[in-house]
DNA sequence: CCTATATTTGTCAATATTTGACAAGTCAAA
DNA sequence: TTTGACTTGTCAAATATTGACAAATATAGG
C-alpha cells in the first residue's frame, strides 16, 4: 500500500485526541476532505502541511518528507525501470548541491 | 536543467538524419508536438515510448528510465526533503521484491 | 434498541489543467 | 528570396481536480 503520510497525520491526530472536525477547521476544509486525505483518497495540498504538522505538533520536515515520498511511489510503482530513475536523479540533486 | 529524455531522443533523431516529420508522422502527432516534446516543453505520453524506440532504434528501457527520471525530479526539485524522500521510495521498492 | 456524534463515501458543478490542432514565426541553405 | 525544417504562440476542446454538500455507515452511551 502506499499512504503514509494520511496514516501518520491520522495516527497523529488520534495520539492528540483530536476529531477530524477540529484539524479540519485548522485547515480550512470540511470533514469529508480531511477524511480523505487521510485514507489517501485525495492529496493534501503542499502549501498545507506547515498547518497541519503545527496542530499535530509534528515535526514538519517528517511530514514534508512522507508526503513527497508518497507522491513519488505513486509515479513509480509499476515502473520497470523506477529503480534506475531513482538512483539517477538521486545522483543528479547530489551533483548540484 | 532537466530535459533528459527530450536531448536523448533528439540526438539520436539526427544521429540517424531523421526529419522531425518523419518521426513524428511514426507517432501520429504533428512536428510542433515532437519539437516542444525534444525541447521538454510537453510530455510524451508514456505508452508512445515503444514507438518512438522502434523509429529510433534506441532501447526502450534507456529511454523509460530518462522519461521516468524527468519527471521524478520535476517533481523533487527545489523540496527540501527530496533526498529523503527518494532513499525512503528505493528502500520501499526493494522490500517489495 | 434508539439517539447522538464521528467518520466515511458518493456525487456533481465549478475550476483548473492538459491536449491537439493550426497559424505564424524564425532560421539556414541554395 | 524561395524553400524546407524547425520553433513558438494561441486557443478551443477534452480531462482532471477541487470544494461543497448530502447521504451512508460506524461507534458509543443510555
Amino acid at each position: 500500500m502506499n499512504n503514509q503520510f494520511g496514516d501518520r497525520i491520522k495516527a497523529l491526530r488520534e495520539k492528540h485526541s483530536l476529531y477530524l472536525r477540529q484539524v479540519a477547521a485548522h485547515l480550512q476544509m470540511d470533514t469529508a476532505q480531511l477524511s480523505k486525505i487521510e485514507k489517501g483518497v485525495r492529496p493534501l495540498k503542499k502549501e498545507q502541511i506547515p498547518f497541519i504538522a503545527e496542530i499535530l505538533k509534528a515535526d514538519i520536515e517528517e511530514l514534508q518528507t512522507l508526503w513527497l515520498a508518497d507522491q513519488l511511489y505513486t509515479m513509480v510503482q509499476g515502473e520497470p525501470m523506477a529503480d534506475e530513475a531513482l538512483k539517477s536523479v538521486t545522483k543528479k540533486l547530489k551533483k548540484e548541491k
